[in-house]
DNA sequence: GTGTTACTTAAGCGAATGCTTAACCAACAA
DNA sequence: TTGTTGGTTAAGCATTCGCTTAAGTAACAC
């Protein structure tokens, strides 16, 4: 397994591409075959089943071969890991601002000190 | 402006590589200056002010210098709008997995039809 | 069988990334 | 004024990325 920043490298590099978060709103609607993914995009074929490694590499997508399509679904436990650490560190700085706000409302110095 | 998608790419990039998740980490509990952020990298200052060009550039953070120190502090509104952009993905997924389910609960035959 | 469809594999190429070192500059300190 | 501190700029370089075309292969349709 990989450790978590590792897979937190591989996840947000797969989002940050415009056509793979293209693919991953398709994918949120409900599973697709890779032709269905790679129908809205304009490049070849193998650069989509390029992005599609990519993905699935970075546990965003699950995929399986079912005869000779292959079917590619959603793994929103991933997504929930990126959404996390975002929230995680937005949380902090923002417990952080209000502490600040209590501090400078309470303080009788109207100039007041820097709490940091 | 940038448009939405452009602004996406920079910032899910810009959090893609480890050393400025770390310095975004760093700054989730209060600004900091160039150097602070450059001591626990095992890198050049030049590199850490490139990882710094490249989150500002993202709106992650926002910096000012004063005297001849630069302050760097982070900017929510733009990691919110990641983490939104995540959420809305991931819920859009979870209804439909519970929708799903609901048919099924409800379908009279056993087996169940695939309603996608 | 003979297609046609739905990918897959391989090789290559230009541009972007993540560093480096060397040299510079401007603020403050003695 | 002479250093030292805190950054900045510029150039170069190896690697990775996002794409391409060309040539497979394996499943299904007739």
């Amino acid at each position: 397994m990989l450790n978590q920043q590792a897979s937190l490298d591989l996840m947000f590099q797969a989002l940050a591409d415009p056509s793979r978060r293209m693919m991953v709103e398709r994918l949120s609607q409900g599973p697709a075959s890779v032709s269905e993914l790679a129908k809205p995009l304009d490049m070849s074929l193998p650069a989509v089943v390029q992005h599609l490694q990519v993905l699935e590499a970075s546990g965003l997508i699950r995929t399986e071969k079912v005869g000779r399509v292959r079917s590619c679904t959603l793994d929103t436990g991933a997504l929930q890991r990126a959404e996390q650490w975002i929230h995680e560190r937005r949380a902090l700085w923002e417990r952080r601002l209000d502490r600040l706000g209590e501090y400078l409302a309470l303080s009788e110095d109207p100039k007041g000190h820097d709490p940091t």
